[in-house]
DNA sequence: TTGACTTATATGTCTAGACATATAATCGTG
DNA sequence: CACGATTATATGTCTAGACATATAAGTCAA
């Protein structure tokens, strides 16, 4: 088997490369702690530089494929954890994404002053000011989520003017906080009197729910609890890796 | 404010150019749209060849940060979907990375030509033969998950004799069949009688499920159904991004 | 056998060039 | 004005070197 003809495609040389590595990987011709042949081994083999076979190794070393050891060589890395990339878009786009017409309607909006439950969810320590808001989004009509928000006006002042009867508060912050960090907590519960009402489902039925807390270099800015029906199968996670 | 005098760390050139770029872009000094300084300029602002700044660029690029035009420059790119890292690690990694003592407990193993249900499981549309897997998982003795698995002897036949009394068929299948593709769907459903005798828990109670789909190059491989008490908050996600 | 020292070596970073290539901007023409 | 041809330019890739640095392996003494 040679090593480039399998793929005639127009590739420059460093991706030639990178795909034939990858590929030997993927097929588990070279399986997990099989040591790549050196950088000068397929600077002889491509004939090429050291430059360009560094380049293709460095970009499978940040794709975690292998593990770069100095003095040692390159190596194979055993499959990692699975991890799935969860796409969790904000509430309009991942409703009309699915060709739904979306609908939002704002319950609640409350400024006040921080409630000790209310710092525990936003995990702050001290007294602060927040914004509790209560809506619902729908698709097609039908209710496809309620959402229970606590903003921290101390990280997002503007919160507290900002008009949420048209545009939900997800929304509005994706525009206003950029690149934020967030953990997520899946888990499932039955539907209480209230929630079986606002999500229009029976009482007992099964519900989602996905907490997710925000914050932004170690600043805390929303905590939101979404509760979706539990039949509905939507939050689907494609991930790649081994 | 000086270029690069903020953190004082050991950093290669290359790496500091980097993270400069990065911290503009995340403090939101360049938002989105904004173009980077041309790579002369920063070969002037930093006093160093191209592709030292190249380098830095490049893997900006990677991570999406920015977006790279020939003859325009490079851009800020605006913040991509929120996507959340879910980490589904294999289920004993999960419970002892929990501090807990893994047990597991295989309930049925079941060889069969696949019946039309299991063909729709898996997504295959000819007949084939199958192995049926209901396995439990533990932590310190207390029901954590039940899982019921189909794998695709097309596909891996090797698990028609493997022994899955022991070895859970999740690890089982990590280090026999690396590098999968995947789809998950989360969804909640309230306990049968027979889930919450499995998961010793109230039948009405509320359950987290998580349906995987795993192939491989187009070629399914196994598709599993993991049952969790839905009070139990454990699957924690954290994603960067904005 | 063990620990400290030395050496060889593979990777990590960097340079000062080069040519390729896509494309924004400009210029000319109908 | 619209449209096609030309040009300028920023990025993309590549080279043939260089020195730095971490560390596996070998060496030697206690």
């Amino acid at each position: 088997m040679s090593l480039a003809t399998d793929t005639t495609d127009q590739l420059t040389l460093y991706k030639r490369i990178r795909a034939d590595i990858e590929n030997r990987i993927l097929t588990g011709e070279w399986p997990p702690g099989h040591r790549i042949p050196f950088e000068h081994e397929l600077v002889a083999r491509y004939g090429c530089s050291r430059m360009t076979v560094n380049k293709a190794l460095s970009e499978l070393a940040q794709a975690d494929l292998i593990e770069r050891r100095r003095r040692a060589g390159s190596f194979v890395r055993r499959p990692q954890h699975q991890s799935a990339v969860l796409k969790i878009a904000d509430m309009r786009a991942e409703i009309t994404a699915l060709g739904r017409a979306y609908g939002y309607e704002l319950i609640g909006r409350k400024l006040r002053a921080a409630t000790a439950a209310d710092r525990d969810r936003l995990g702050v320590k001290k007294a602060a000011k927040v914004v509790a808001i209560t809506c619902r989004h729908s698709a097609d009509n039908v209710p496809f989520a309620v959402e229970d928000r606590l903003i921290d006006l101390a990280s997002v002042p503007d919160a507290a003017t900002a008009d949420f009867s048209r545009e939900p508060p997800g929304s509005w912050l994706l525009h206003h906080v950029p690149w934020t960090e967030a953990e997520h907590t899946i888990s499932a519960i039955v539907a209480d009197d209230r929630t079986a009402e606002a999500l229009d489902i029976a009482v007992g039925a099964p519900c989602l729910v996905i907490d997710r807390y925000t914050w932004r270099s170690a600043r805390t800015i929303t905590a939101v609890r979404l509760l979706y029906p539990g039949d509905s199968h939507r939050l689907v996670a494609r991930f790649k890796g081994g």
